[in-house]
DNA sequence: TTCGCTTAGTAAGTTTCCATTACTAACCGC
DNA sequence: GCGGTTAGTAATGGAAACTTACTAAGCGAA
C-alpha cells in the first residue's frame, strides 16, 4: 500500500465507523472505534465536513466531561439515485449520505420494449436529479430482475422483463447527461438483501426471496457473495426432487418449480394478481390447506438445508413473498431444515422474516449507489476543493 | 490503520508477492508486483532479508540491461510442523518458508484412545523438532478428520477415531515445550485444499474429496471459506434423494449414503481395505459397471449442481478417493451437472482432478503451520539476531 | 572497442501522515 | 470555585514511503 492510500483508508474508516454507529458520535468516539489518536481523526474529520460527507450538531452534554459535537453523516450534500426497473413499473429512488429519500418517481405500467423501458427510466432518474438540482450525484444502479454481465453494464436476461442481451447501461448513458456519474446495474435480489444487511450488520445469513422467481442472496459477515458470474445464492433452481416437476427453465426437480409464486398461481388456476396469502388459501380448496404448506416448507426446506450445509451458515431471512407467509411455514421449514442440516447438530438453525420495508430493491439500489462515497472518501474531497463540481 | 501497521502490511505484501511469483524475482519485479517504489522495496527486502525470510541468489542476467539479483523465500531458516490424525496412523512434518520438507515422520496403527495418539503425535513433532534444533518454530497446525470448534482448540467430533470432545491442542502443549509456537487444529478437508490452492492461486472452486465420508471445501479466490462452524464445503450430507437410503448420520437421502467409500464397501459386502479402483469393479459383478459408476456420477453430481448453484462457481475439483476414478466418472458427473447447475449456461463447468500429492492434508497442515509469517513477517524480524541494520 | 541503450538497484532529500505530548474547552458535583 | 472528567486542538516529532537522481552492469551495434 502506497503511503497516500493511507489516508484514504483511514478516510473512509472514520466514515464508515460514523455510519455503522447508527448514532451521532464525537470525534473521541470515533476515535476509539476506529483506533485512531484523537488528533488523527479531529484532521480526518475536519476534511470530511469540508467535503460535505459529516456534518456537526450542536453541542450535547451526557453526564460529565465537555460535552460532545455530535457527528453524523451529511444531510442533503449529495444524491445517490437507485433505480429499479420491474415488469410492471419502473421507479427510480434519490438518497443523500444519510440514505434518507430526497426524492422518488414511479411509472407504472409495462413498457412495450427495452428501449421504452429504459427511456421511461432515464427520465425519471432526470426528473429526480431535477428535484435537487445543486446536488452532485455519485451515482446511478439499477436493479433489475434478471442475469447481468459481470461489469454490470449488459443485461443478459431477465425472463420477466423479456429481455435478453440488453445494454442497460449504455442505453441509461445515452439519455443522460455525463454528470449523472456510474451507472452500474445489478441483480434485484443481491441488492434487496443490502436492506437487511444495514439491519443486521456484519452477520452472515442466507437470504432467500420469493419473487416471480426464487432468488436469493449469500451473506457473508455483511457482504455479499457475487459468486463468478455474480449470481450465487440463487436458490429457485437447486434441485429438490430429482426428475421431478419440470420449471420454467426447461430442468426438472427445481425448487421453483413447486414453491415459486407464478408455480403456485398456475398450480391454482388463478390469476395473475392473487396476494400470496390468498393464493394458499385458495389452493387449500383443492387439498388441505396443511398439504399446501407441507409442499412449500418441504421443498424450501430441503433447498435451504443443502445451502446452509455448503456455507455452513445459521441463519435463514426469508424475504418477498415468503415474508408474509413466514409465520406458517416456518415450522415445516424448520423441521425439514433441522432434519438435514449439518448446522443444526451445533445449535438452533434460525429462520427470520425479513425487514417488511417496501421496495427493498429500489432501496438497496440507492444504498449501493452510495457505496462509492463510503469506499473513496477521498474523491469528494478533491471534489470540494474545486467547485466546479467534476472531476478533472 | 495506524502508520505503525502500514510497514507490516507492505513487508507481507512483498513476501507474498515473492511467494506467489513461484519464481526468483528481483526487487525491481517485486516493485512492479506491489505497486510499491523500487527504493521502498529494496528497504523491505534487506528487513526480510536480515530477518532471515528472503535470500538472495547470485545475479542472473538475463537479455539487455543490468543482471538481477535473484530473491527467493529463505530456505531453512525456520521450522513450521504439520500434523496429521488419521484412524491408522500420525504423521507429522516440518516443512521450511519455501514448503520444502525438512523432515518427515510416521507411526503407524489405530491408538488406543485420544490420550495415546496425543502422545504419539506430540513424540513425532519433537522429534521433528530435534531433526532442525537450530531453527525457530513458527507453529503446529493439526489435520483431523471430524468438526472441530471454531477456535481450533477442541475437536467436537471425529468418528473415524472415535474422539468426542477432545481438547487436543491442551493435550498436546503439556507434551510439548512452549516453544512449539501456537498449535491449532483444523479439518483435514480444508487443509487438503491447500495443496490444491498452490496449484491455482486466487482461483474459485469447489473441492470434492473422498475419504471415508465425501467432504469438501469452498474456495473463494484463492481463500478458503470457514462458515460459521469452520466445516463450510461438507457435500457428504446434502441431500441427494429425499427420503432415500439412510446415512450413518442417521438421515436420510444423503450423498454419503450413496458414494462414500464406507457405503460402497458395504454395498459390496467386501472388507475394508478394498482400494477404490478395485471396488468399482467388485461392485459391476453383481450390475452393470455402468450402473455402479452410474449412481456414483449421478449422486455426485446432483450434490455438485445444487452447490455450484448457490455459490455460482465454475469449477470442479475432484480429490480423495474420486480421483483414481476421475476419468471414469466425470462424464456422468458433467453431465448431471450440466443438466442442473444454473451456470453451466454462462459456460461449461470444468471438472478436475485434483493434484496427486500423497498426504495432502499433512501438507496442507505445514503449509497453514507457514501462514503466520507470511500474514505479519514483522514479528520474524525483531526476532532476527541484529535490528541493529539502521544505517545512520 | 566504445558508445548508447536498457534494466537493476541505491542514495539523498522531501512529503505525507500519523502518534505523542501537552494543552485548552466545557461541563458536573460538591 | 475547585477538582474531576470528557472533548477537542496545537505543536512537535518520527516513521514510512515517494521523488529524483544517481551508479552498476550487462547487451548490442557502429
Amino acid at each position: 500500500m502506497q503511503s497516500t492510500h493511507l489516508r484514504e483508508h483511514n478516510l473512509s474508516a472514520v466514515l464508515r465507523a460514523l455510519q455503522a454507529a447508527g448514532e451521532p458520535t464525537s470525534r473521541a468516539g470515533l476515535a476509539s472505534l476506529t483506533r485512531l489518536t484523537k488528533p488523527t481523526v479531529s484532521k480526518l474529520v475536519e476534511e470530511l465536513i469540508g467535503a460535505g460527507l459529516i456534518s456537526e450538531g450542536d453541542p450535547i452534554s451526557a453526564g460529565a466531561g465537555r460535552p460532545m459535537v455530535p457527528l453524523r453523516p451529511a444531510a442533503g450534500t449529495l444524491l445517490a439515485i437507485g433505480l429499479e426497473i420491474a415488469a410492471d413499473h419502473v421507479s427510480c429512488l434519490g438518497v443523500d449520505l444519510t440514505g434518507s429519500e430526497l426524492s422518488r418517481r414511479t411509472v407504472y405500467g409495462r413498457a412495450a420494449s427495452a428501449e421504452e423501458a429504459i427511456a421511461r427510466a432515464a427520465q425519471l432518474v432526470r426528473e429526480v436529479r431535477a428535484d435537487a438540482p445543486d446536488l452532485p450525484v455519485v451515482g446511478v444502479v439499477a436493479a433489475v430482475p434478471g442475469r447481468i454481465s459481470p461489469d454490470g453494464r449488459l443485461v443478459l436476461s431477465a425472463p420477466n422483463l423479456d429481455w435478453t442481451d440488453v445494454p442497460l447501461v449504455e442505453g441509461l448513458r445515452t439519455h443522460l447527461a455525463p454528470e449523472a456519474g456510474d451507472i452500474v446495474a445489478l441483480n434485484d435480489n443481491r441488492l434487496s438483501v443490502l436492506t437487511e444487511i444495514d439491519r443486521r450488520p456484519s452477520e452472515s445469513f442466507l437470504y432467500v426471496r420469493g419473487s416471480t422467481g426464487v432468488g436469493g442472496a449469500v451473506v457473508l459477515e455483511g457482504s455479499v457473495l457475487e459468486g463468478t458470474h455474480g449470481w450465487a445464492g440463487e436458490l429457485g433452481h437447486t434441485v429438490v426432487e430429482p426428475g421431478g416437476l419440470t420449471c420454467r427453465c426447461g430442468r426438472r426437480g427445481c425448487l421453483e418449480a413447486y414453491i415459486s409464486y407464478h408455480a403456485l398461481v398456475e398450480q391454482a388456476g388463478l390469476g395473475p394478481e392473487v396476494r400470496i396469502e390468498d393464493l394458499v388459501d385458495e389452493l387449500s380448496r383443492s387439498s388441505s390447506r396443511a398439504e399446501v404448506i407441507g409442499v412449500i416448507g418441504r421443498s424450501l426446506g430441503l433447498a435451504i438445508a443443502n445451502a446452509l450445509n455448503i456455507l455452513d451458515l445459521s441463519t435463514v431471512v426469508l424475504s418477498g413473498y415468503l415474508a408474509p407467509i413466514a409465520e406458517e411455514i416456518t415450522p415445516v421449514v424448520r423441521e425439514t431444515v433441522t432434519a438435514h442440516a449439518l448446522a443444526a447438530e451445533a445449535g438452533p438453525i434460525s429462520i427470520e422474516r425479513s425487514d417488511t420495508t417496501p421496495d427493498p430493491a429500489l432501496r438497496g439500489a440507492a444504498r449501493a449507489a452510495l457505496q462509492p462515497v463510503f469506499d473513496a472518501p477521498g474523491a469528494w474531497i478533491s471534489r470540494a476543493a474545486t467547485p466546479a463540481g467534476r472531476t478533472a
